[in-house]
Parts: structure tokens; C-alpha cells; sequence
RNA sequence: GGGCCCGUAGCUCAGCUUGGUGGAGCGCCCGGCUGAUAACCGGGAGGUCGGGGGUUCAAAUCCCCCCGGGCCCA
């Protein structure tokens, strides 16, 4: 006879998650569970993995967190039906690890690598180190029970990645969009590369020169423009000067000379320079200033410049000069300034860059030639300049620069040749297709939008190493470039493949040139390692050598990650989707916030505040780490919290003893789910067992409805509270007695079904979540319970939402628990334990809502306050219950009984109750006293009303409730019983008797308790499973034990019969 | 400087979309319950809902400004 049975999870063994998750994951990995999941067919879920950045061994809570969100949601998905696509992927290029590994070879340069390790070897390492660092996340992402295939991860490195990566470039170059352009660009002079726009990220605050330099009028001697700069490195490089056509400049009388300068900046200038004389000669609109030329002051110790006399003019370009700092005249570097290098195009002047890749001035910098940028030529060039006397004023300043974001080396911005793809030509069908897409919150779809609005040309190139190689090979002869989409073209152009796509061995390929037959080499560059993961929604499933798998998964139907993403990996991927496909590669993004510390700064292992992953599940289960994670609010970031776990687990003991105590009564009374179904036991359900199983509808449905929204902390905390608030705390301190009743009741099995049904749900809907804690509770209660179920409790349909929640009953039972909490207060004022059963307790309902639900489930009241009757009373019968009293006036007393008052207010002591009352309905009072008619009326006493001693009463929201305190023998009796009862429970458990044993119960002592025990002979047989009691000391060899209520002392005594 | 998010009890956070007497857990004090429970229940103390202004009969909630923090950009 099949029946549920917790065999190896009773009472007795403490709980243990640690083990619990331990034999789990054996028998994940001995029946081969994962493998059987991912083969379900069913309707497909294309998720894609952002992949995490390879460059360390451990993984940050966050990345954790990251991969437990998509854990749930693919599980959820498992258990609804659907075909999930898993493959998780690793991001493995670029600059960061290119970094490192020139750290554990202790070379700091780019040329080091080249000459002293060999490319190489430099690249062999950094696979190397990759795949290590994969291989420890991997291991990682899996302890946490991320269910995704770590056997065939997708790595970008891989030659069928590069492979797909080139085919894009290829895509971008037949729509025409690549092209190659002379750009200012931040430079990093240590990792010798450009970097993009969104790598510049990080500032430090750099002490730099601050001057004030006069550029001469050309021909009007005495006469300069006063420019600004902390650049003084740039100066060499000054093709013209950048002026706001709708300013006001001055022309300004200082000493001997005229300076121009604009107005709204005089005083200040004038101020930091100490010059306190000063005159305004003019003012002008900066449009007069439009082609007035100037000479150069280093023009004749700078090569580059004597080509340039031509341009050094004032020219209109608003967009460079503000009228809040500077001098409103803007020294323009058209190679080393972006609004420089913008203005220099549209007015076709050309670009001048004077810095090397390494930071040195160059050739054409003349005097400055070979210095480096910020140190040397800074100090030189402003030596220089005040020798000369064009420098009007010197001073320091501290100001945010941008830094390598690898090596915190500054940067400079120069012009360089790179390869650019035209995103901005794409503008509006990024819109069009970002507006496609689900954005979760909604918040991140207007965060994306503003991003895209300011969209720029995308700078695909880098001068390094370990990077997807730039598929583009120049011709020698003609100069042309072609553009190769994959290894077969490569092949077909007369290429000869390497083994491995990366360099250096890809750059010793040499092609025929397509357009004239010469022998074409690729250019040296790679490729921006964010064009490694934007491409994963098609390169990660191997198209386009295999398009079958594509063209039936896509477009991807869920990515998640951190509010970082919008600016990155959700973007690059759009980007990516447009320039090959025409349209978003995915339909729903979900937005995570950030993993900080305690005090919700971001945890670094440089701020001592990094909480290392393997020592969190060193110390917490896995699932409790699940959890509580994903009871925070999804795109909120998470302050970390030892105290939140803490609880959390706490939460999982409330859990466990839930199922324990199921499993313990259900299988003493061989209790069967499948014979006992809820259709079966259907007459005899109580309202209390009907309450539940609407509970457990609307759990399934808030639960799918927060899922699909991926709310998916909504439907956490659901799970959380149900079992914790509805199932535990209510239901089953409610049923305990039913289910202790030794015979087989219907009832009892109506309550069992009812249990049974409610955590089954349970159990399923929260299997995405705490996979461990599910699985090990499947096997041991449903898998025992029902002949045809499956495995694993992670290959079940999850629970559909079915019939409809019983609203007036959820209604009345939140109602009756919320008037309870009243009256266990009064009890509490009272002094009256909740043990100790009260004959009556009187509601004077306020509302309709309350008196129905009392008159509907009044047993169910009774039971929560312990009370043998409920009465429901109208206001005037509380009223009737009150005791009036008077106090005497004697004011008004004396002035109208004169002599009499003394013998009035005797009266008014001896028969108050009576005249209050009198006084109150009828509004007078007549006696006689010593022979004289008097009349008492209102005025002459103040009129008390209160309750008698005996009742308490509470106004609340929802009703006057009021507790007779009044014990009758009945109830005293009731009371004792079950004081002894509960002790001999506890001596039960203290004798650690099984559940089941009979007992022989031993009374003796005060003689209140006995004969209460004796009265109650069968109620006190029953609920401590004794066989006898017997009135006497208890025998040789029983477990006994004195004990003491209300001074009452009596000894008990069981022994296992 | 711009866009987006966050700010609620000592601590961790719900509540805000859709305005209607401010909540939970932890911690503290007092009391109670318990043969699933190292669990739980009740009471008490604890709040300028970051600040200011506005809309409204009514604002934690909607609008504007400011302050502090985060992310992304400039």
C-alpha cells in the first residue's frame, strides 16, 4: 500500500540543509537529472546567457545573483511546458585580460610583447588563463544550481565564434556601412590603443597647468586673443580658435596691451590673474570676430606649424565655448580635441595630431619632439611661452581626467586612422526596434531610448592582441581592401587557415587580392571586445555555418542582466541585430540591479568589503543564498546582509518542520493522495480546509501572474508567506487536534487531502527557487505518495491556475483573525491563557461584513480565542451590562436638602446602582426620607457608567468585543485537564516516546487537578494517547515528574504501555 | 551638466502603478502557546514616509524644486 511517507525525515533528525543540498546534487548527478530536463521538447524558449567576463576565478555575489534570476526563470519555464534553450557563455577577449597577462609576465609594454614574449606566446597565455578562470566560474555557477549546460558553454574565442564574429563585419561592409576614418579618440599610451567612447570611464582627479596664453593679432601689434588651457601640450598642435558667435567680447585695456576676451568672462579672468587695472576700450558681438587672424607663438620652434599659417583664424563655433569657463576664445587642436576635430571637418581644416602612440611628442612637434605629452612638453612648452611673454597668467588646477580603465594610465585624445561602422545612419531603427522590445521595468526602456539618442559611430578597431582579428586584408599593390566573412572565403581567396583564427597566426594569411591579383595582408588590428558578446544571439548557436538552429530559435526570447547593460551588452547586441538582421535579436529584457556591501557601497576586493562566493556557501545553503536573492526586489539594487540570510534560513526550518509534520501524521495514518483525492473528501471539508485550498488557487495564480511580469521577487515572497502565514501558522495549529484524533475520521482525511493539496502546490511552484530543498522533499512525499510520478520533482508541470478563490471566505477568515488578535489582547489584559477555555465572549460587530463572517464560521472563532461560546450582541445589550454608579454633588445637594444632605448622600452610597439607573432612563429618583418626600434629579450626581468587574471590553475597527471573565466549574475543569495534558505532552517528548506509542499516565497530588482529570478521563486518554490512568505515585521505572499551576502541585508519571 | 533609479521605525525592507486612518521582519521589554517547529502568537516602546512647495475634501502615493546615494553618459 502506497502512502506518504517521510521516512527519512522525521522529527528526530535535525534538519540540515547543507546535507540536504549535498545528497541532492549526488542524486542529480547519479540519475543524470539535468541531462533528461533539458531533452523535454515543448514550446521553445530561446534564453540567451550574457556571458561574464572571464578574467577571474571567483565570482561576485552579483554574478550569482545574475545567473540564480536566470536559473528560475529557465526552470519556470521547464515546469510550464517549454523547450528551453540553456547554453551559457563566457566572454574571454580584450583588454582586461590582455592586462593581466602581461602582469604575470612582468612586462609593462606593448612592444614587450612583440619582441621579448612573442605574440604567441602572449596569446596562448591569456587562452590559458581563460580557460581556467572558465572552468572555476563554471564549477561555481553550477553550486549554486544554475541549470544551464556547463558541458558545451558557447566561448567567444573559439575560431566558429570569430568565425560568425567576421561575418557581420562582412554584413556591415556589403550594406556600407565600414568604413575607415581619421578620428580623434581617446588613446591609452600604455596599452598603445584607442578606446571607444563608452571605455572611457574612469576619472581621476590630475593636477594640471592652468594658463592664460595671448595668441597676437596678425598685423596689429600689441593686440592678442586671450585663449585657455590645462592642455599645454595641445598648443603645438593649435590649428585655429574657436569663438561663440552670439557672445560679447571685450576688448580690454591692460598695461600696454589690448587683449580680447569674452565679457562675461572678464572679471573672473581678471581676478585669478591678480590684474586690477584694467579698461574696456569695445564690445563686441563674437560674430565681428569671424576670420580675424592671428599668429602663432611657437610657430617658429614647431615644424608642423608652418604649414598651418593659413588656418589661424577666429572661427564660429558655438559648440565648443561656453560662457563659464575659459576665456570664450577656445584653442582648437584639431587632432587632439573632439569638438576640435568636429569643427576642423566641417570647415575642411585639416586634422594635426602631434602625439604618438606611446604619449611622445612627434617628428613635426619640433623642439617638443619626443617628449612625453604631460610631463616634458607640458613644463617646456609653458617655459617656453612665458619666455616669450605670451603667457598671461599660470596657475594649477585639479580637475577630473580620464584614465585607462585597465591600467589608470591618463589618456590622450588623439587622431588616429581607425575602422568605424555607421551606426548612426541606423538611428531610427534602433528606435523603431527598442520600442519592439518588453522592457522590465518599464524604466529601462526611456533609460535605453535617451542612450540611443546620442548614439555615435561605432570605432570597431584596437591596435592589440588577443581580440576577434579585423577581417580585412589590404592589397599591396592596389591599395584596395577586402572585407572576408569567413574561414572558406578566406580559403577560397588562396588563404592558408591556420589552426587558430587569432593572431599572429591569422596575420601571417596572405590573400589575392580580388580587384588586381596582388597579394593583399590583413590589417593588424582586432576587434572591440564588446563586439564579442553583441554578437552571441546568432555566433553562440554557430550561424551562420549553421543556420538551421538559428532560423528556428530566434529571436531570443528573455535576456536578463544588470542595470549597467543598458549602455552595454543590450545595446551592442541591438547594434549587432540591426547591422545583420534589420531587426532587435530579442523580444524581453530584464533589468538586475547591483550586489552591494552592508552599507550599500559596491563590494571591491580593494575596499575589504568583498564578500567571496565560495566562503558565502561555505556558510549558507545554497538555496537559502537562492532565496533570499531572489526575494529582493529584481531591479533594485542589493545591500548584502549576513542578518537577511540569517533569517532566510530561519524561514527553511518553518518549511521543513511543515513537511515533517505533514509526513509524520500522514503516514501514521497511512494516509493515501491518490485514494483520498480532494474530490473525494469534498462533503466533508471544513470551512477552515476550504479556506486553505483558496488560498493555495490564488497563491498559483499571483504566482503565475508575478512570473509572467518577471516580478519574480513577487512571487518569492508569495511562496515565503504562504507557507510561512497561511499553511504553518494557521492552518496547521488550527487542524492539530483533528489530525491527533486516533481514529480514522473523515474529517481527519478531509483535512490531510487538504494539507496534501496545498503543499504539493507548494512544493512545485517553488521548485524554480530552492531546487535543492524541493527535490529532496519530492522524493521522500510526493514521489512515495503517487505511483506516476516522475523523477525528478524539476520534470513536473507546474500547478495551472484552476477554479476561482473563495473571496467571502478569505474574507471572513482575515476578518475573524483580525478580531481574534482583540480578544487574545483582552485575555492578555485579562490575565486569562489562552489554554485556560472562557464560557463566553461577546461581539458587537460594526460592520455587516464582521457579523456574517461570525455567523458563518463561529466555530472556527471560538477555536482561535478558546472561547465555548461566541455570543454576537447589539450595542444596547453591552449597555444593559453596565453597572451605574453616582457620585454626590454636593453643591447641588446641600442647596436644595439643606439638612437633609448627610442622609442623601448615605443613600446615594447605599442604593447608587439603583438610582444611576433610575436617573438615566426615567430621569429622577423620589424616596422618602425621615418622613420627607424627596427627588433626586440629574444634577445632583455625576452618573458613572462602567462595566462590571467581570467583563473587559475592547473597542476596535471591526467590533466591541467583550470577554466574560466569569470561570464556571466547567470551563475550570476544561482548564486543568488540559494543563496536565500539555505537560504530559511534554514529558512524552522528554521520554522520547515515538508518536504512536501508547502510554500509562500517572495522576496524583492536588486534589483539583485529579478529580478534573477524572472528570475528563477520555478527553485527557486521547490527547495523550494513554492507555490507563491511574490515580496513584507512579510506578517503579516510569518517567515522572513534579509539578506546579496555580500552587497547585501534583505529580505525573507515564511509562510506555 | 544630462537621463534613469533609490531615500519609509535603531537595522533590512513592503506599501507608491490605481490618493482614503503608515506596515512586516529583526532587535528591545512584558505576557502567552507548543507532540511539526532552536518554531510561533499577543501586547508595549519606536516614524517630520530625505527636505520644501503645489494639486486635492484628502498625498508616503500625483506634479515641481532642492538635498543625499547609485548606474549610465557628458
Amino acid at each position: 500500500m502506497r502512502h506518504v511517507r517521510l521516512k527519512d525525515l522525521l522529527s528526530k533528525e535535525k534538519y540540515d540543509q547543507f546535507s540536504v543540498e549535498k545528497e541532492v546534487k549526488e542524486f542529480w548527478e547519479r540519475e543524470k537529472v539535468y541531462e533528461q530536463l533539458r531533452k523535454r521538447s515543448g514550446r521553445k524558449f530561446y534564453f540567451l546567457d550574457g556571458p561574464p567576463y572571464a578574467s577571474a576565478k571567483s565570482i561576485h555575489i552579483g554574478t550569482a545573483w545574475n545567473k540564480v534570476i536566470k536559473d528560475v526563470v529557465i526552470r519556470y519555464h521547464r515546469m510550464t511546458g517549454h523547450s528551453v534553450w540553456d547554453k551559457p557563455g563566457f566572454d574571454t577577449h580584450g583588454l582586461p585580460i590582455e592586462v593581466k597577462i602581461e602582469q604575470s609576465l612582468g612586462i609593462k609594454s606593448k612592444k614587450e610583447i612583440q619582441e621579448k614574449v612573442g605574440i604567441d606566446k602572449f596569446v596562448e597565455a591569456c587562452k590559458a588563463f581563460v580557460r581556467d578562470n572558465m572552468e572555476a566560474m563554471s564549477r561555481q555557477f553550477s553550486e549554486i544550481g544554475a541549470s544551464l549546460d556547463w558541458s558545451e558553454p558557447y566561448v567567444t574565442y573559439e575560431n566558429s565564434y570569430i568565425e560568425s564574429g567576421w561575418w557581420l563585419i562582412k554584413r556591415a561592409h556589403e550594406r556600407g556601412l565600414l568604413y575607415k576614418g581619421y578620428r580623434v579618440l581617446h588613446w591609452c599610451p600604455r596599452c598603445e590603443t584607442v578606446l571607444a567612447d563608452y571605455e572611457v570611464s574612469e576619472y581621476r582627479d590630475l593636477e594640471d597647468p592652468s594658463i592664460y596664453v595671448k595668441f597676437p593679432l596678425r598685423g596689429r601689434r600689441g593686440e592678442h586673443l586671450l585663449i585657455w588651457t590645462t592642455t599645454p601640450w595641445t598648443i603645438p598642435a593649435n590649428v585655429f580658435v574657436m569663438a561663440h558667435p552670439e557672445l560679447e567680447y571685450a576688448r580690454v585695456k591692460v598695461g600696454e596691451e589690448v587683449l580680447i576676451i569674452a565679457k562675461a568672462r572678464l572679471e573672473e579672468v581678471m581676478k585669478e590673474a591678480g590684474i586690477e587695472s584694467y579698461e574696456v576700450l569695445e564690445v563686441l558681438p563674437g560674430r565681428a570676430l569671424e576670420g580675424v587672424e592671428y599668429d602663432h607663438p611657437l610657430e617658429d620652434l614647431v615644424e608642423a606649424q608652418r604649414e598651418l599659417r593659413q588656418y589661424h583664424k577666429v572661427v564660429m563655433a558655438p559648440e565648443g565655448v561656453t560662457a563659464y569657463e575659459g576665456t570664450g576664445l577656445v584653442h582648437a587642436a584639431s587632432g587632439h580635441g573632439s569638438v576640435d576635430s568636429e569643427v576642423a571637418a566641417r570647415l575642411g581644416i585639416p586634422i594635426v595630431s602631434l602625439v604618438d602612440e606611446v604619449g611622445r611628442m612627434t617628428r613635426e612637434a619640433g623642439k617638443y619632439s619626443g617628449m612625453h605629452f604631460r610631463d616634458e612638453a607640458n613644463r617646456v612648452i609653458v617655459d617656453d611661452l612665458r619666455q616669450r611673454g605670451s603667457l598671461f597668467h599660470a596657475a594649477r588646477i585639479v580637475h577630473r581626467y580620464p584614465v585607462c580603465w585597465r591600467c589608470k594610465t591618463p589618456l590622450a585624445l588623439r587622431a588616429t586612422e581607425q575602422w568605424f561602422i555607421a551606426v548612426t545612419r541606423l538611428k531610427k531603427e534602433l528606435v523603431e526596434e527598442a520600442s519592439k522590445v518588453e522592457w522590465v521595468p518599464d524604466w529601462a526602456r526611456t533609460r535605453f531610448m535617451n542612450m540611443v539618442e546620442e548614439v555615435r559611430d561605432w570605432a570597431i578597431s584596437r591596435q592589440r592582441f588577443w581580440g576577434i582579428p579585423l577581417p580585412i586584408w589590404v592589397c599591396k599593390r592596389c591599395k584596395k581592401y577586402h572585407v572576408v566573412g569567413s574561414v572558406r572565403e578566406l580559403e577560397e581567396l588562396g588563404g592558408e587557415v591556420p589552426q587558430d583564427l587569432h593572431r599572429p597566426w591569422i596575420d601571417r594569411v596572405k590573400i589575392r587580392c580580388p580587384h588586381c591579383e596582388g597579394e593583399a595582408e590583413r590589417v593588424p588590428d582586432v576587434l572591440d571586445v564588446w563586439f564579442d558578446s553583441g554578437v552571441a544571439f546568432y555566433a553562440s548557436l554557430g550561424y551562420p555555418r549553421n543556420r538551421e538552429l538559428y532560423e528556428r530559435l530566434e529571436p531570443v526570447d528573455f535576456i536578463v542582466e544588470g542595470h549597467d547593460q543598458t549602455r552595454g551588452w543590450f545595446f551592442s547586441l541591438l547594434r549587432s541585430g540591426i547591422i545583420g538582421f534589420g531587426k532587435s535579436p530579442y523580444r524581453r529584457v530584464l533589468v538586475h540591479g547591483f550586489a552591494l556591501d552592508e552599507q550599500g557601497r559596491e563590494m571591491h576586493k580593494s575596499l575589504g568589503n568583498y564578500v567571496d562566493f565560495e566562503e558565502l556557501i561555505s556558510k549558507v545553503p545554497r538555496d537559502v543564498v537562492r532565496l533570499w536573492l531572489m526575494s529582493s526586489t529584481v531591479w533594485e539594487d542589493l545591500r548584502f546582509s549576513w542578518k537577511g540570510l540569517e533569517h532566510t534560513a530561519k524561514d527553511f526550518t518553518v518549511f521543513w518542520n511543515t513537511f515533517v509534520f505533514a509526513s509524520t501524521y500522514m503516514s501514521l495514518d497511512s494516509f493515501d493522495p491518490e485514494e483520498s483525492s480532494l474530490e473525494s473528501v469534498e462533503a466533508y471539508l471544513e470551512p477552515l480546509d476550504r479556506w486553505l485550498i483558496s488560498r493555495t488557487r490564488r497563491l498559483v495564480a499571483e504566482y503565475h501572474k508575478a512570473m509572467n511580469a518577471l516580478r519574480l521577487h513577487d512571487a518569492a515572497r508569495a511562496l515565503r508567506a504562504f507557507l510561512l502565514e497561511d499553511v504553518s501558522r494557521f492552518y496547521v495549529r488550527l487542524i492539530r487536534r483533528r489530525v491527533w484524533e486516533e481514529r480514522d475520521t473523515p474529517s481527519k482525511r478531509a483535512a490531510y487531502a487538504t494539507l496534501y493539496y496545498a503543499l504539493r502546490a507548494w512544493l512545485l511552484l517553488a521548485a524554480p527557487f530552492i531546487p535543492f530543498f524541493t527535490e529532496y522533499i519530492y522524493q521522500r512525499f510526493v514521489k512515495i505518495a503517487e505511483k506516476d510520478a516522475p523523477l525528478s520533482v524539476h520534470m513536473l508541470p507546474l500547478p495551472a491556475p484552476e477554479g476561482v478563490a473563495d473571496e467571502e471566505l478569505e474574507r471572513s477568515v482575515a476578518l475573524l483573525r483580525e478580531l481574534a488578535e482583540e480578544v487574545l489582547a483582552l485575555r492578555a489584559t485579562a490575565g486569562i491563557k489562552l489554554r485556560r477555555p472562557v464560557s463566553r465572549v461577546i461581539v458587537v460587530p460594526k460592520r455587516e461584513e464582521v457579523a456574517s463572517a461570525l455567523r458563518a464560521l463561529p466555530e472556527l472563532f471560538g477555536e482561535l480565542v478558546n472561547a465555548k461560546r461566541v455570543e454576537l450582541e447589539s450595542e444596547a445589550f453591552l449597555e444593559s451590562l453596565k453597572a451605574y454608579s453616582v457620585k454626590p454633588v454636593l453643591g447641588e445637594i446641600g442647596k436644595d436638602f439643606k439638612k437633609l444632605s448627610r442622609e442623601v448622600v448615605k443613600v446615594l452610597e447605599a442604593r447608587g446602582a439603583e438610582i444611576a439607573r433610575a436617573l438615566a432612563t426615567v430621569g429622577y429618583y423620589e424616596l422618602e426620607l425621615n418622613g420627607e418626600r424627596v427627588r433626586l434629579e440629574r444634577r445632583h450626581v455625576e452618573l458613572l457608567a462602567e462595566y462590571p468587574e467581570w467583563l473587559v471590553v475592547k473597542d476596535s475597527e471591526l467590533a466591541v468585543v467583550a470577554l466574560d471573565k466569569r470561570i464556571r466549574e466547567e470551563e475550570e475543569v476544561e482548564g486543568y485537564a488540559r494543563e496536565v495534558i500539555r505537560r504530559a505532552q511534554h514529558m512524552r517528548k522528554e521520554a522520547r516516546l515515538n508518536i504512536e506509542d501508547k502510554v500509562i499516565l500517572w495522576v496524583q497530588g492536588d486534589e483539583e487537578m485529579v478529580s478534573a482529570v477524572r472528570r475528563l478521563e477520555d478527553f485527557v486518554k486521547n490527547e495523550v494517547r494513554a492507555v490507563e490512568i491511574r490515580y496513584s505515585a507512579p510506578e517503579e521505572g516510569a518517567f515522572s515528574e513534579e509539578w506546579e499551576v496555580d500552587d497547585k502541585k501534583f505529580l505525573l508519571g507515564i511509562k510506555r504501555a
